[in-house]
RNA sequence: CGGGGUGUGGCUCAGCCCGGUUAGAGCGCUUGGUUCGGGACCAAGAGGUCGGUGGUUCGAAUCCACUCACCCCGACCA
């Protein structure tokens, strides 16, 4: 491809818009462009990427017996009804106004849709069937350039058996696709175990990058690869000691003293020495929530410790149910469920409001007059605390999803009555498999991980291109007449090829523009070395230059692919 | 949805507080010439209903109200 006929439309200066690198670099390299807030048009040297990347998952896919669909965005809002979903998504599904349809978010409905009737006996079982293919989601709040937007590509696939055992066959299958999938996408991930959320079903794996941008916290242990999101990594801290005297309780009076570090800078103590109160409303029933001085309160753990819904205490109900406001809350008089973090655990001596605005109480003992206490790991880990597993240290940090693989079940298949008749004749749901990989995502975080502060650095696999042939002065016709003929053999050989051909830029110009663009090889015609009949290629990612014999080339630019 | 911020030529921004000729700069673009290995130079040009609507005023990019769009933080999120 001529650069002087190509849409390429490169951007000297960092777009407003744009804060997250990938975000930058996909708009300066003319890649992506904004239509709307998380909707972006992929243009022609973005979509070779996306082309790229959705090859090497169809390569895997197919590999691991995937047959891929071509379904429809537009899809019956009946269906979606039948599985109990659009209320399940409520506002992030798009409604078409003057029809019943839905703008699919996924695809469980119509996969399962297709497989009811037409998989209808065991001997039809294993299926995997996928699609890679435009969804639509509402998103409250758009962000991080093509990370999350309100339409994205997603490879989405879904395996059909007839027992749990071949699930998780399939399953494992899928897991090892992923894997190999970004390896050679050439991204650094890490696999953690998540909660399924609205996905129904059961086990899940979320395929995860390290990356500021990301929306997900995990802790993650280098040593054994223990990986976990922190809404429900497992807390392995000490409990606060106890001491071996216990104290009588006695009112404090407060003043004004409202958090933790008030009360410990007031009192001269440690905040270990105090206990948090939270209170949360749980069924309909206040439940209070005692922490460890400043450690705050992780709802999913609370959730889950408690089952059901849980929401915090509205201020005005604090003040009913304890008689004061936040700040002023403790265990003591307290007569409605309490609970604590294991980190206080059969504490005494502790410190913790009186529920009695600007009073405190000291000296509490959680065993002596807490008695129907219940202990669960409510607080979220830190940086640097032990793992669970090896005791080595964990790092906390936020992370991408770029792939989710989820054990189902049979939650769609029964919704649906997709059914098969197992050897004994019985009739069965389909038991379901459900993964998905974000294709842009893949593409933000591969450019995440791999740029420089001249711009992207493309690998050899995802590049839009495989070589970056720049003529220096094209209105020198020793030049022309040079690149020309090396572009021409170059694709003759097999090569993709971008030729920078355009006559009006100096060579500063287009090294640069070969530089942001981030193809790993560029060529190099200029006066200097044509003259000698050599010949400058430079390797993107190391900067490194060599120059070699013109008549060389093509063994050389093999030589240096297999280095790349 | 809550909080904060921004909207002026294709891009980055100044001007706004304190209203007053013809709304500016750099980059980019067009034409001609010079230059030609790390974002060149000279000259001449094109390009803007100052996000929108309404108001205040003799007069609004500038003040007021409403509204829209976009960004950031939070809430939410298969």
């Amino acid at each position: 491809m001529k650069l002087s006929k190509s849409y390429i439309p490169t951007l000297k200066e960092v777009p407003n818009d744009a804060i997250i690198p990938s975000h930058i670099l996909m708009l300066r390299a003319g890649l992506v462009r904004m239509l709307s807030a998380g909707i972006y048009s992929f243009l022609p040297l973005g979509y070779k990427v996306i082309k790229k990347i959705t090859q090497i998952i169809r390569e895997e896919m197919d590999a691991i017996g995937g047959q891929e669909f071509h379904l429809p965005a537009l899809n019956p809002k009946e269906i979606w009804e039948q599985t109990n979903r659009v209320e399940a998504f409520g506002d992030t599904m798009f409604h078409i106004k003057n029809r019943d349809y839905v703008l699919a978010p996924t695809h469980e409905e119509i996969m399962t849709y297709h497989a009811k009737g037409t998989l209808k006996s065991y001997k039809d079982l294993p299926q995997t069937w996928y699609q890679i293919q435009t969804k639509f989601r509402n998103e409250a709040r758009p962000r991080s350039g093509v990370i999350r937007g309100r339409q994205f590509l997603m490879k989405d696939s879904y395996s059909f058996d007839s027992s749990w055992e071949n699930l998780d066959a399939s399953y494992s299958l899928h897991d090892k696709a992923y894997r190999k999938i970004f390896e050679r996408c050439g991204l650094k991930f890490f696999v953690v175990g998540a909660s399924s959320g609205a996905m129904g079903g059961n086990k899940s794996e979320e395929f995860m990058v390290k990356s500021d941008a990301g929306e997900d916290t995990v802790a993650y242990c280098e040593k054994c690869g223990y990986a976990a999101n922190v809404e429900v990594a497992q807390s392995n801290i000490e409990s606060v000691a106890r001491n071996s005297e216990s104290k009588e309780i006695y009112e404090i009076s407060t003043p004004n003293i409202h958090s933790i570090d008030e009360l410990c800078e007031f009192l001269k103590i440690h905040e270990q020495e105090t206990a948090k109160s939270r209170v949360y409303m749980h069924n309909e029933k206040p439940v209070l929530v005692l922490m460890s001085g400043n450690d705050e309160v992780n709802e999913t753990k609370l959730a889950n410790a408690l089952g059901g819904q849980v929401r915090p205490c509205h201020p005005d109900e604090l003040k009913e149910i304890t008689g004061a406001d936040a700040g002023s809350i403790g265990p003591i008089g307290f007569s409605h469920r309490i609970i604590a973090d294991l980190r206080l655990k059969d504490g005494n001596n502790l410190y913790s409001g009186a529920n009695k605005n600007d009073f405190h109480i000291g000296g509490i003992d959680l065993k002596r007059d807490v008695p129907k206490i219940e202990y669960f790991d409510l607080r979220s880990i830190c940086s640097g605390e032990k793992c669970t597993r090896c005791g080595n240290h964990l790092e906390v940090f936020k992370a991408i999803e770029l792939g989710h693989i989820f054990k189902l079940g049979t939650k769609y298949s029964e919704a649906l009555e997709a059914n098969f008749l197992d050897e004994k004749g019985e009739a069965k749901p389909i038991i379901m498999g459900s993964y998905g990989i974000g294709v842009e995502r893949v593409m933000a975080c591969y450019i995440e991980q791999n740029f420089d502060e001249k711009g992207i650095i493309w690998s050899k696999l995802l590049s839009p291109f495989d070589l970056h042939l720049i003529g220096l002065n094209m209105k020198n016709e020793m030049i022309v007449s040079a690149s020309n003929e090396i572009y021409e053999k170059l694709k003759a050989a097999g090569y993709d090829v971008l030729f920078d051909d355009r006559k009006d830029f100096s060579a500063g110009v287009k090294f640069n523009d070969a530089d942001l663009l981030g193809i790993p090889i560029q060529i190099i015609v200029g006066e200097k070395n044509l003259k000698e009949n050599k010949l400058e290629v430079k390797l993107r990612r190391t900067g490194e230059k060599f120059i070699i014999d013109r008549n060389q080339l093509e063994q050389k630019i093999s030589e240096f692919q297999s280095m790349i």
